[in-house]
DNA sequence: ATGTCCGCTAAAAGCGGA
């Protein structure tokens, strides 16, 4: 079985791109982040011409989630256990925001996730993102107490090691390096889960991101911030794992490339 | 070589967000 996951910075501006990527790797199962569209304004029709059920979570402007499968798509569940909002300086409020959904596949428990950006460290969105992990963190807690295969795909905004972005002295002080944040991505491994780690096709560090801007993708400025973590039963069926970075050439791009994992059949 | 891109708006140029 093949599972992937790709924030797609838009659904609509990537469909023609997001088709045809579907149609060559073909992904039993895909973790789509990133949608920038409602639920009811999801393209679940061309996908679905493909063989594809769609399960998503979105609201419009910003962020948003969806599976995509071919091999079934049940208990979906929208939004993490007491998840919080953002809660912004000043307002009195917090606002929700659709950034996790799960789903199970053929038998694999999958939650496509995108973990708030953070922003600057010590912004009130950072403080969300801690809080959002934390988030994430209680509710595999809680699914893992069955034994079926289980994984966390996504986006999510954190280079696990210094190795993980291209230059880490541009990165002095900034999110994504954050030793808070990759504390609670240990916190997170802590539950039960391992990370798969996926094979570079190019260069040495499979990087999943890079920036549009400053020509980052030609000199490999990227960092690897989409992630994937399995529970044992999950881990033990992975056969290979590999970033897709040929998605990110070319016109009409993603600023993010896919993250594949290929399972022996259970 | 893509020297950003996306979606939204008391809208068609400027803005927030990444």
């Amino acid at each position: 079985m093949r599972i992937a996951t790709w924030n797609v910075n838009s659904v609509s501006a990537r469909l023609p791109r997001l088709l045809d990527w579907l149609g060559t790797a073909e992904p039993d199962v895909l973790c789509l982040q990133e949608l920038k569209c409602a639920e009811d304004a999801f393209p679940s029709g061309e996908i679905g011409e493909l063989g594809y059920e769609v399960a998503a979570h979105g609201t419009g402007r910003w962020n948003g989630v969806a599976v995509l499968s071919r091999v079934g798509l049940e208990e979906v569940r929208r939004g993490l256990l007491d998840e919080p909002g953002y809660l912004a300086d000043g307002a009195m409020f917090e606002t929700k925001e659709p950034r996790a959904i799960g789903a199970t596949c053929g038998g694999i428990r999958v939650w496509s996730v995108y973990v708030p950006n953070g922003r600057e460290v010590g912004h009130a969105h950072y403080a969300y993102k801690l809080r959002w992990l934390d988030a994430l963190r209680a509710t595999a807690a809680a699914e893992l107490s069955s034994p079926r295969p289980f994984a966390v795909l996504g986006d999510f905004n954190i280079a696990p090691t210094d190795a993980d972005v291209w230059d880490i002295t541009a990165f002095d002080g900034c999110t994504h390096v954050s030793e808070q944040e990759r504390k609670a991505l240990t916190a997170l491994a802590e539950t039960g889960l391992t990370e798969v780690r996926p094979r570079a096709l190019k260069y040495d560090v499979a990087f999943t991101y890079w920036d549009y801007r400053q020509l980052r993708f030609p000199n490999n400025q990227g960092m690897r911030i989409d992630l994937i973590f399995g529970n044992e039963a999950f881990t033990s069926l992975v056969a290979d794992s590999y970033v897709d970075r040929e998605a990110r050439k070319g016109k009409g791009t993603s600023d993010h490339a896919p993250v594949v994992v290929d399972l022996t059949a259970p």
